[in-house]
This record gives structure tokens, sequence and C-alpha cells, in this order.
DNA sequence: TGACAATTTGACCATACAGTCAATAACGTA
DNA sequence: TACGTTATTGACTGTATGGTCAAATTGTCA
């Protein structure tokens, strides 16, 4: 019997996560919401709780879409799973070095976080861990195949390449362009067996 | 026979990049400025004109210094250049584990700039490319030693490293332990030759 | 068709913000 | 000791911000 509302709050939340995308936390007013998702105000209180709280979503629904996308990169066909990790590798390289590509609403909760504590962090830090786990789990793949040898630390090695991906993806964004990313991303693949031609050949 | 300035230019954008470390740009207000240079507005934008710009000078400020830090830091001593990278990269991971460890201004900057053409990419874009530059001359060294191999790019090998060290950054900041980015800067440490003990051994 | 319950709308508010102004103070010089 | 130049002080301003309120609206069920 109540009235029902007139937008998807999915939607909503992908607008929000857009403008938030572009500004951060901190510098995107209410306006820029309410512009960029068409709720009033109100609507927006009612629905979420504020601005901060939108963010919390909008922040969690981020890291599960992006976790979604590399869990798929990651068990895409018929490569094996070591040239699986380097295919997403330099695709994230070239991804970066756009110059219209923007910094993760991760990255942005970190900087933006005041601590550990701070939910910004937690959430993201889950991401982070999930991250992690998902390139964990293609590592093993790879142990199986016999491409990696028993000794190997998968979850050290996982969190490795999370943090290279969050490095590149500052350097893009200070500009380091696509040739010298690209390198980043091939040097970085050199601690995994294998490939003689994984050597840079950049000027 | 002017009036004297009552303060030292070098303290002023020392306590400014203090509070800017804290907050970010954006949320550091001119009250916050004002209360740790301990100038009063007036005076502040007498002497740099603005918010804006008293955090540029800081930002420029910061990355000498750290350049300065990380110069001497591979410089030291008596190990050879191949293990004065190691030594840094490891003093790193545990730095960024601090839980009270700050984000540098230049990830700051990196994060609220507006795109690459804004100053805040440019001037931390100069800071990352005289880091790499350092490393490389660090590899130099080393390959001179002939503890790397003659086609070694060291350019890019210079480039990755910082990637590295950026990243590890971020993932302090979200909390990961001591033992997580040791291991992650082990496993970078990787795509140097020798020390066979460079393997992870965490649990 | 009428009434309920939540949604929407748009006006409203207190606060905080970056930046400015005019008056005053302090120093070196002559 | 008087003057000129610059630094300092603190009050001031216009705007923009996050958030709230009360009234009007809307779809649904009985």
């Amino acid at each position: 019997m109540p009235r029902p509302r007139k937008f998807v709050e999915r939607d909503v939340i992908s607008s929000a996560t857009e403008v938030f995308g572009v500004n951060g936390l901190a510098a995107t007013t209410l306006d820029d919401l309410v512009r960029a998702t068409g709720l009033g105000k109100q609507s927006l209180y009612n629905a979420f709780g504020g601005k901060r709280e939108l963010f919390l979503r909008a922040l969690s629904e981020d890291s599960d879409e992006a976790a979604r996308a590399v869990s798929e990169a990651l068990q895409h066909g018929d490569a094996s799973p070591l040239e699986r990790i380097r295919g997403h590798m330099l695709r994230m390289a070239i991804e970066f070095s756009r110059s219209d590509s923007r910094v993760s609403l991760a990255t942005r909760a970190l900087v933006e976080s005041t601590g550990e504590q701070d939910q910004l962090s937690t959430i993201t830090r889950a991401g982070i861990e999930e991250h992690a786990g998902i390139y964990a789990h293609c590592l093993e793949d790879a142990q199986r195949n016999g491409d990696l040898p028993e000794d190997a630390n998968l979850r050290s090695l996982a969190m490795y390449f999370v943090a290279v991906i969050r490095g590149m993806e500052l350097l893009g964004r200070a500009g380091v362009g696509r040739a010298a990313l690209t390198a980043v991303a091939l040097d970085a693949l050199r601690v995994l067996p294998g490939r003689a031609d994984a050597d840079p050949a950049q000027t």
C-alpha cells in the first residue's frame, strides 16, 4: 500500500559511483549527487541516509563489481592460468595509462579514510583481500598445472600483484604512459617462471 | 626598511605539510592551517597566495625531501647496490605497515588532481621521475658491478620499483600488516638476480 | 472510491568556508 | 625621532554546504 519508489536503487548507486569517482568523497557535494542521480535530497536521505553512507554503498558495489570483473578475466577460456594473469596485468597497464581513466573508489576511500578503524579502510581492505584471493585462486591452478613450484607462497604472490596493480594505477594517474606502464607490468611478471620473452624491450 | 617577517617560511611549510598530510587538500580548512602554522590568514595570503598554492609548495618540498631521503638510503655505505635496494624496499614495507603512517602528499595530490594537466599531477609526476631516476642510478651501479645483466632495462626496472612502493603504501594504508607487506617486498625483489633466500617464508 | 503509508518536492536553516579589507604594529633608515 | 614600507590582526562578507521540515503527491488495497 505504500507509495512505490520512482527510482531503481542500483541505478542511483551507479550514478553516485560515477560522480564520486570523479571528485572523491569530500569534494562531492550533495547537489552534485542530486544532479547526477536525479533524486531529491530528501529521497537520497530516505533511501541511503547521507553522503557518507551513500559513498559506502557505492564503494561496496564498486568493489564487488571490480572483483567480479577480475574473477571473470582470470577464468577466461583456453589460456593457461599464468597466461591469464599475464594478460590481465597487461590489460590493466593499458587501462591505467588511458588519460581519462579515473582513480578507483577503493583508492579514493583509502586516501580519504582517517585511519585503519575507519569504515572506508575496512571495506577497502576487504576488497583488497578478495582481489588477492582471486589471484591466489588462479595461482593455485597454475601450481596444479605444474607451472609454479610447490613451495611458492601463493598468498603472498597474490598480494604482490595487487600491490603492483595499485601502484600502476597511481603511476598512470600521474601521466606515466602506456609503454612505460606496460614495461612495469612485464617486469612485475618476471617473478613468475617461464616465458623467456618476458623481458621488456622498450627504449 | 620594511617590517621583517615574524615567521620562517620553511617552518610554515613544514607545519602545512603535516596538516595537509593528515587531511589532504580539499578537507583541510584555512583555519586548520592558521592553527597549525600560527600565522594569521592574511599573512598566509601575503606569503603564499592561498590554500592551493600553499599545498603546491608543501608538495614540492615534500617531494624534494623524499627524494633526498631515498637518495641517501641508496648510497648508504658498504653494502652492494642490489643489497641497498633490497634494504630500502624492506624498510619501506615496515614503514608503510605502521598503523600511524600517513599517506604521502604525492599520493594525495595524485588522487585529488583533476587530470594530467593539473599542476598537482605534473609536480607529482616529476617527483616520480626523480624517484625512478635515483633507483635507476643505483641499478646502474649494480650493472657496473656485474650484479645485473648487460641487457637489463634499468629505466623500466626503476619505474617498476616505484610502482611497487606506491602500491605498498596503499596496502599499508588499508591495514595490510607488516609480515604481509614484507612478503610483498620480497616477492618484488625476486625480479633481481641472486640471493636464493629471497623466497618469502611467511604463513 | 476513499484512506493509508511512504515518497517526493522545494523551501528553509545554521554553519563553515575561502578569501578580503581597513586599520594597526613593527622594523630599518635617515 | 619621524618616515616609509611591509607584516600582522581581527572583524567582515558572500557563498555554498550538509542536512531538515512540512506540505503535497502517488500508488495500492479494501
